[in-house]
DNA sequence: GCAATCTGTAATCTACTACATTACAATGAC
DNA sequence: GTCATTGTAATGTAGTAGATTACAGATTGC
C-alpha cells in the first residue's frame, strides 16, 4: 500500500495496455510488422507494449501516424501515467501555493 | 524557411514564455525565489523562462503546486511544442497508416 | 515430431536532456 | 558605487529512449 493523500488512488492506464489490448490484435500484424512500419525496433514496441517504456513525443507521432488518430491521444496517457508516478513518489510537500498579486 | 506540408505553420507557445511574459511578473518574485519555492535551482528557472529547455512532468507538477492550477496546462503547452518540433524537423514520411482490420 | 516464426528479455552501447553547482559578466535599482 | 538580479558558460551526474545482438521459450504449420 501507498499513501494516497489528495491524488487518484489507481494508476492510469498505460498507453501500451491499450496497444497490447485493443489495438494490436486487431490490426493483425506482428510487432516486428508494427515496429517496422513504425520504422523502430522490435524491442521497443515490445517494451512499450509490457509498459517497461513511456510513450514519447517521437512514437506518438510514429503511433499517430500509423493508427490514422494522431499523437494526442497516446500523449495524453503517458502523461497521466507519468504525473501519476511522479506524485505517488511524492517530494512536492513543500512547495506552497503563491497567492497572485 | 521550412516545410510546412500538413501541420501548423507556427510554434506554438513555449510554456516559458508564459511564465516570463504573465505569470513571474504577476507574482513579484526574482527568478531565485520562485526556484527556491519550487524546489529546483535558479539556472533550471532561467532556462524554461529563455525556453532553453522544456517543461518536464516534475516541472509542470512543481509549478502546478506553485501556482494552484495544477500540472495540465504546462504539459499541455510542452506537450504542443515538442509535437510541432518534431514533426516540423520531419522523418515520419514512411510511416502509412494501417486500416483496421 | 520438427522446423520456422513470433515473442520476451537480457546485455551492451550511444545519444540526448534535465538538473545541480560554480563562476562571472552585465544590467538595474537605490 | 554598491548590491541584488539576471543571463550564461562550464562541468559533471543521472535517467531514459533507442539500436543491435543474442538467446530461450512459446506457438504454429506441416
Amino acid at each position: 500500500m501507498r499513501k494516497q493523500i489528495r491524488h487518484q488512488k489507481r494508476r492510469p492506464t498505460h498507453p501500451g495496455e491499450i496497444l497490447r489490448e485493443d489495438v494490436l490484435p486487431a490490426l493483425g500484424l506482428t510487432q516486428g510488422e508494427v515496429a517496422e512500419r513504425l520504422g523502430v525496433s522490435r524491442l521497443t514496441v515490445s517494451e512499450i507494449l509490457h509498459e517497461k517504456r513511456g510513450v514519447t513525443a517521437d512514437m506518438a507521432i510514429r503511433l499517430g501516424r500509423l493508427l490514422g488518430n494522431g499523437p494526442g491521444i497516446w500523449l495524453r496517457m503517458q502523461q497521466a501515467v507519468d504525473v501519476w508516478t511522479l506524485e505517488d513518489r511524492g517530494g512536492y510537500e513543500g512547495i506552497e501555493q503563491v497567492d497572485a498579486a
